[in-house]
DNA sequence: GTTGAAAATTTTAAGTTTAAAGCATTTACT
DNA sequence: AGTAAATGCTTTAAACTTAAAATTTTCAAC
């Protein structure tokens, strides 16, 4: 009847475990950026999880679809790599798939035959906005421990963290570029 | 000698960047979700950009090395997957990779056959604590802006989202259990 | 008009990731 | 002991992801 050595407490185990029994291991911003990676990634499993069960899709998919929604004329894969954050060949792959699903459609561009431009079909349109309404609701629902004043502050407080790391990467670039 | 109608403002194009143009359309939270999203994968890419630069290695096995750094009698791998948010299959190539590069080493355990632990070997201890090094740098260069209050008060913030999430996910679970 | 650089996308090869099924071992209950 | 469930891990198939090389087309400068 006694304890084994495994972990009896309900505390949970991520990414930041370890750095809670080293407390003197390493800076402040090595925490913040453990949190902010584990809030990320509890929120994007839920979020897959979800889509799979309910519709059967996946995050990638769901994402390209998000960007692809509001833009009436389409976009060019582009532009949608830069917005996704992905890398260019990633989107050839994702929007051949949605392509194959009938929820997105290619359209040859006249002016440059270079560039591929796709748009959403209106089944597309109409599957999405469903799955958005769903996904908002679940947003809502991991976030709604927080009131709306801190959900406020925590946005701007991150948008300070982004202004922070595009200019770190800026600066980077620019430090390469004149070495001396 | 005129402007095309590709985009010509510095701002930065990214997941935020649709919600920015169509302000009414959704609610906070998922503005603040997207922010947060925007803020981890901009730090993300840079990090792999950097170990795959000046180490030749990626960030999975960065993680999984991290993960297994302070264990002194190694870790098994059930562990490892729960502590890195990733599923068990994940966890076995990853391990086999490193152990390929001579970085980690499995062992047998007499107690339970089952189980595979693995822990670092000499040259791996070494190798990753350079890396660790530099990674705590790119972190600090990347949050930089940030003042340490800032920082603190973040940190605290995520902490909320962060109990916020867990409570939706532990909710959403019992409420299956019992759909009375 | 050629030519060379730049731009937009696709292809390639390797790695990462997942869910689900499968295997081996241990544990719990009779 | 004997069996059923649980546990720990691996395998599998499909999808996602990347960096780098290759392809096609456009653009700019002679």
């Amino acid at each position: 009847m006694t304890d084994t050595l495994s972990l009896t407490t309900h505390d949970h185990i991520d990414a930041e475990y370890a750095l809670r029994e080293n407390p003197h291991d390493h800076k402040a911003e090595l925490r913040l950026w453990l949190r902010l990676l584990t809030c990320t990634n509890l929120m994007e499993a839920e979020i897959r999880k979800r889509l799979r069960e309910r519709f059967d899709t996946t995050l990638p998919r769901f994402d390209l679809m998000a960007q692809l929604y509001r833009a009436e004329d389409g976009m060019l894969l582009g532009e949608l790599s830069q917005r996704m954050m992905v890398s260019n060949g990633n989107v050839t792959g994702l929007v051949d798939r949605l392509v194959q699903e009938g929820l997105i459609e290619r359209q040859v561009t006249e002016t440059d035959r270079r560039a591929a431009r796709v748009r959403m079909t209106a089944r597309g349109r109409s599957v999405f906005s469903e799955m958005a309404e769903a996904h908002g609701d679940w947003i809502s629902e991991m976030l709604g421990g927080l009131s709306e004043g801190d959900q406020e502050h925590l946005w701007s407080r991150l948008g300070e963290l982004k202004t922070s790391v595009r200019g770190a990467l800026a600066e980077q670039k620019n430090q390469r570029r004149r070495p001396k």
